[in-house]
DNA sequence: GCGGATCAC
DNA sequence: TATGGTGATCCGC
């Protein structure tokens, strides 16, 4: 004993981590301490008399004798009741063979021969006092193991793995020391409970630290050294090949998954790390082998240690840890309850979601490859076989040979400089990928109806196709791109199957210029999907992934072969959705509705810049105001108005933060003067307000400096309102805005104001009191299946993208996507399904009134689609409306041209914009006292939304 | 409604 | 030296 713990601290600074020297020297100390304190509990818990029976207080049995829990506690209490109970339980102890058990047989002769109850409550006093000095014991100990983990094992996320073999290992010796199985509960008891009190406490210390000191480097303790995740060969997507048709093109065979050596040892980052700062990407990075994997994490490595960008890497890549461990203690936890048949009842439900797998219609994926890089190559053939990358400071996306050397998107430019030296980079060029993304659309129209998921992405439902041409999906699929290819002079990959999910992932496995068609049979699909990894399925990020690893999940297929544990868990994944979710996905089904996102689909408008870290308030005032500007710009060409606008600030550490306001139920903002204006008042009030939290010593993001040193300055219109619809619309509410022009009204609100601490809140009440007026209904969207993707509405770059129809050349794309992921623990996900329910029955009525305004396309848009297709009924996909609402608005009185200003109470004659701009005055004013009520006073709180949107 | 977090491209 | 811009959804307050 004395050996392994002297041995121990030694050999880590050498040697660095080793698993097996650290259990062993944890389980000795454990040992060590129980060794210490069991005598003297015991000694000073029993009579002395008594104590002879098992030959003093220091019998090593007491430590390794399950049996001395129990002798008496539960069992023996009952038994001093119960005559017959208290012989069942000295009969146990009988069988025993060795050590002071001895002395419990003799206890229990002298019960037989007596038969005094006397005799036998004294016998089991005496016990209960042992059972519970001993179980006294092993809680102190485990809380010593706590010392022990932190200072031995110091990494939080191998606390629950060390402390559960500790367990697990006295287990094993106890069961053999006894030559039983322990069937007592207080047993089991104080041994879990000390544990679970051992891990969360353990953890908890381990986090705080490395919250503190941070992860240094050049640090040689040993929670630095290794955790190398094995890199698995990738595995993709099984050999599905069986099933679909395969038909690459190009020449290259990525499938080759080479064995590398370590392109360095010593002391190495955390793997989980390594992974962040090198990006999503495959990292099977060259093809051509230009660079390993390994070299080329660790020239990210590299590049990135010590900058401010990789510190908040670090923070977020502990905090994940944090997520990781909580929920695999949960999962912990729940195991020891569990009842047996959980992984029956996932089968039920699996089979009951089975049973809607809708395998009728041909859905495509079209994905461009390296899309902006090609179109550059469109315009200049010369750049063709190049190393570019297209961006300035970051890497947009990389062409395939700057690929090899393992440059990547999202990646910056200086890093791709150091992974291949001549690599150039090229300006963006919008205008370039717009034009080109609309002519791959037309094309992609004549095979069917389309829903562009970004710009280079679009859906593709070929089944009316295939049925009129009389051809193969595989056929149609070979037409089209090589149609688009003719067409637009850029090669396309492309995915085919009976849903969207499974096209999305198919379009990846023969990438470049390549297409993978799966068979419309519920055995392909179910291949298919089981061997792919999990982070290849559309809304499975990092986070994601890592929790789901932390399961024990890597790919699809775990899904099911750990249906148990996300069974067990599954009220901790966010909402209960997403245990369904990856049930469904599993099952390789997914929505296969192919819908266009209309005009009104699109949600918020925004411009954020980010600029070289400054506290200088003129300097950030400046830079607001040009993005006001901006955005302004857009809002005017796009024609919409909002409600709502929202300041992003992200910090020199790259902390975010984001600040929002909503002047009113009906004003609305869309002018420069009136975004810029709400945008500087946001951004000094959130100086003020940040400024005297540091003040009263609380925790603030951005470092401790008094002053905002920012990165990043955004602001975000959302609560949208079409004006154009409105234009349309003859009579409507009362519509204010706060607007431009006047500026007249400055000077003179700003005396006024001062007196009236909550004018902010005064403002809101009349301003939402005169919205009151549109009626709108409930909805009556009931249940729709999900629709993680393509449906409608996106992600991407929404900015440039087409919208249905008008030719207008803004952008809303289609797709949806969820996040998994809940805020406070857990895995994330979100499901997919319903990205409007809960728009629309979880917000309240009268925001709808608004909605309703700025989205009269998207209900009508519905009702076309799956119509034609008359197979697709229940199926799994969406296919339903959602909702339908048919009252518009009613209209309201109210000429527009006289206002009282809610504040002052002024009456302001003349534009709208002028009244907006004078009630935007009195917000510029003192943020203390509405401050104060704001939080509690506003709005009201409605509960409905989690409720409508869980069930289902 | 707000703010944080996640994801996608 | 140095790590983007845009948009969407979800959750818990
Ligand atoms: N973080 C990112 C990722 C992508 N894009 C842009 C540039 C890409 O060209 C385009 C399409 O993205 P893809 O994910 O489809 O990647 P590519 O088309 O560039 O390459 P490939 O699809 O061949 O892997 O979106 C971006 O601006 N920022």
């Amino acid at each position: 004993m004395t050996v392994a713990m002297t041995a121990a601290p030694q050999r880590f600074r050498v040697q660095g981590w080793d698993p097996v020297l650290i259990i062993v020297s944890l389980q000795a100390l454990h040992y060590l301490v129980l060794s210490l304190v069991l005598p003297a509990l015991v000694t000073i818990f029993s009579s002395s008399d008594l104590l002879q029976y098992e030959g003093g207080g220091t019998s090593i049995a007491l430590a390794m004798d399950w049996r001395v829990f129990t002798g008496s506690t539960v069992s023996g209490i009952a038994a001093s009741r119960k005559l017959g109970a208290g012989l069942v339980s000295l009969e146990s102890a009988r069988s025993a063979t060795r050590g002071w058990t001895a002395a419990a047989a003799a206890a229990a002769g002298e019960l037989d021969a007596a038969s005094l109850s006397h005799g036998v409550v004294r016998v089991l006093e005496y016990d209960a006092f042992r059972g519970w000095a001993v179980a006294l014991g092993w809680v102190i100990a485990s809380m010593a193991d706590i010392f022990f983990l932190y200072h031995i094992v110091r990494r939080p996320t191998h606390i629950l793995d060390f402390s559960l073999t500790l367990v697990f290992v006295h287990l094993i010796l106890t069961i053999y020391y006894s030559s039983s199985f322990p069937t007592s509960f207080f047993f089991w008891f104080v041994v879990g409970a000390s544990s679970v009190v051992q891990i969360v406490l353990a953890e908890q210390l381990c986090v705080k630290r490395e919250m503190r000191d941070g992860f240094s480097l050049g640090d040689v303790t040993p929670h630095l050294g290794v955790e190398m995740t094995p890199r698995f060969p990738d595995l993709e997507l099984g050999q599905a090949t069986g099933h679909g048709s395969k038909q690459s093109q190009s020449g290259d065979g990525t499938a080759q998954t080479c064995l590398r050596k370590r392109a360095w040892t010593g002391e190495e980052p955390k793997a989980s790390l390594l992974k962040r700062m090198a990006g999503p990407s495959d990292l099977k990075a060259g093809v051509g082998g230009k660079k390993t994997a390994d070299e080329v994490q660790r020239i990210i490595f590299e590049a990135s240690k010590g900058s401010k960008y990789f510190n908040d890497q670090q923070r977020r890549d502990k905090e994940l840890e944090i997520k990781v461990n909580r929920i695999k203690g949960i999962l912990a936890s729940k195991e020891l309850t569990a009842k047996g048949d959980e992984e029956q009842k996932v089968d039920a439900i699996l089979e009951e979601l089975a049973e809607k797998r809708e395998l009728s219609r041909v859905i495509a994926l079209i994905d461009a490859d390296a899309f902006y890089a090609a179109c550059h190559e469109l315009e200049d053939p010369s750049l063709k076989g190049t190393a570019f990358g297209v961006g300035g400071g970051m890497l947009t996306t990389a062409s395939y040979e700057a690929r090899k050397y393992g440059c990547r998107s999202a990646m910056p430019l200086f890093i791709a400089k150091k992974l291949c030296p001549h690599i150039k980079s090229l300006k963006m060029e919008p205008d370039l990928y717009v034009a080109a993304s609309k002519k791959i659309m037309v094309t992609l129209e004549k095979y069917g109806p389309i829903a562009p998921a970004s710009l280079d992405e679009a859906y593709v439902d070929l089944t009316d196709y295939c049925a009129n041409q009389g051809v193969t999906p595989t056929e149609a699929i070979s037409r089209l791109r090589a149609d688009v290819q003719e067409t637009t002079g850029l090669t396309v990959s492309a995915g085919v199957s009976p849903n969207k999910t499974l096209s999305k992932i198919a379009a990846d496995i023969n990438k470049p210029d390549g297409q993978f068609v799966i068979d419309s049979t519920a055995e392909a699909c179910q291949a298919f999907i089981k061997g792919a990894r999990l982070r290849k399925c559309y809304g499975i990020g990092r986070v994601t992934e890592t929790l789901l690893n932390g399961l024990g999940l890597e790919t699809v297929n775990d899904i099911y072969k750990y249906r148990k544990r996300l069974y067990l868990v599954r009220d901790h994944l966010g909402s209960s959705g997403v245990f369904r979710w990856l049930l469904s996905l599993y099952l390789g089904m997914g929505s296969n509705r192919v819908v266009r996102a209309k005009r009104g689909d699109r949600k918020t408008y925004g411009v954020e810049k980010t600029f070289t870290p400054t506290d200088n308030r003129d300097a950030l005032d400046d830079i607001l105001r040009k993005v006001a500007k901006s955005l302004a710009k857009d809002l005017a060409r796009s024609e919409f108005s909002g409600r709502t606008i929202t300041l992003s600030i992200k910090h020199d550490t790259y902390e975010r933060v984001t600040r929002a306001f909503t002047p009113g139920k009906n004003v609305w903002i869309r002018s420069y003067e009136d975004i810029c204006r709400l945008g500087l008042h946001l951004l000094r009030k959130e100086m003020d307000d940040r400024a005297a939290a540091i003040r009263r010593g609380e925790k603030v993001k951005g470092g401790k400096g008094p002053r905002i040193k920012a990165r990043l300055l955004g602001l975000r219109m959302s609560n949208l309102r079409d004006d154009r619809w409105v234009k349309a619309t003859p009579s409507k509410l009362p519509d204010m805005q706060l607007s431009d022009s006047d500026s007249d009204m400055l000077h003179e609100s700003d005396n006024s104001d001062e007196g009236e601490g909550d004018g902010w809140e005064a403002s809101k009440r009349q301003l939402e009191q005169l919205a009151k007026d549109a009626e709108v209904d409930p909805l009556a969207g009931d249940d729709d299946w999900d629709d993680s993707h393509g449906g409608a509405s996106g992600s991407g770059t929404g900015r440039w993208m087409v919208v249905d129809d008008d030719d207008e050349d803004d952008v809303v794309l289609s797709g949806k996507t969820r996040s998994l992921v809940s805020r406070t623990s857990s895995l994330p996900l979100a499901r997919p399904t319903t990205a409007r329910r809960t728009s629309c029955s979880a917000s309240s009525g009268s925001t709808s009134t608004s909605a309703k305004h700025s989205a009269p396309s998207s209900s009508a848009a519905r009702q076309h689609s799956p119509t034609d297709s008359r197979a697709s009924p229940t199926a799994s996909t969406d296919s339903r409306p959602a909702m339908k609402r048919k009252t518009e608005s009613t209209a309201s009185s109210k000429p527009v041209s006289e206002f009282t200003c809610p504040v002052c109470q002024k009456t302001l004659v003349g534009s709208e914009t002028a009244m907006s701009g004078h009630v935007a005055q009195h917000f510029e004013m003192p943020a203390k006292k509405s401050e104060k009520k704001a939080p509690t006073s506003s709005v009201t709180r409605k509960g409905a939304g989690k409720g409508a949107k869980k069930k289902r």
